[in-house]
DNA sequence: ATAAGTACACACATAAATGTATGTAGTATC
DNA sequence: GATACTACATACATTTATGTGTGTACTTAT
């Protein structure tokens, strides 16, 4: 992931796969659960440390800065004290929410708890 | 990625993320190009070299095994000499075909030459 | 006076992912 | 006899991703 300058692209025979380049944006760490709480609306950085407690701080502005360096976020500073700064999907971001709530629909059914390799397709016949 | 045993589920407020389920399984670096490049029907290990010349086989080895762990793809060894093995998605794996194609077509249409940042959408309006 | 809240930055350390180089077995080909 | 082919394994090195701990500026609440 984030090689794109060197990586993306150079695959001579496969040129610029796009599920790959798809990938490159959503698919860090928690850049997924990221884009699916913003599904719903704005969020500012304490919100998203809230529902998530899981990630850090630093990796929580790393995902969000890179999701807006790709043009997929919006990030509002209201210059106030305390500081605030609202998160939201850009038109663009908008454009993944199809991809985001299939793979969503997709954890959801077919999740198990980890460890148990007895994976089924759930009661298909 | 592939944490799954320690860091998956342990978020408490949200609980076991379906999305972040969804890119542990196909989120690989070359695992998402390798199942599309299965959705075409069954491969072997040299033809994904050719199709994809940028992997290397250690890579390719490792997140085919991956693949083979999480139940997505089949893996047929031919007790031959020279040894011959094809790869081939499951039933479980052709559940990810939507999302695959979907990322597919999103690629497809938004990706630009890395380093244009001017992102916009294409001439809808 | 102290503590808490906000949204981080920064230095440093570790963990995870990926790459490089080499070896292997058995047959077929040159 | 050397080389190529297949589908890897293995050891090692490097790069990338992620985590930890600390500090900051200003204000409000205690």
């Amino acid at each position: 992931m984030r090689n794109r300058k060197v990586g993306y692209g150079e695959c001579p025979n496969d040129l610029g796969c796009p599920v790959e380049y798809t990938l490159d944006v959503i698919g860090g760490k928690w850049k997924g659960v990221l884009l699916y709480h913003l599904i719903e609306g704005t969020k500012r950085f304490n919100e998203f440390r809230r529902i998530c407690p899981a990630i850090t701080q630093r990796m929580l502005t790393l995902q969000l800065r890179e999701l807006e360096e790709d043009g997929v976020i919006h990030r509002e500073v209201y210059h106030q004290v305390p500081p605030k700064v609202e998160y939201s999907l850009t038109e663009f971001g908008r454009t993944l929410v199809p991809i985001i709530l299939l793979m969503r629909d997709w954890g959801e059914v077919y999740k198990k708890r980890p460890g148990s390799s007895d994976r089924q397709l759930p009661s298909t016949k």
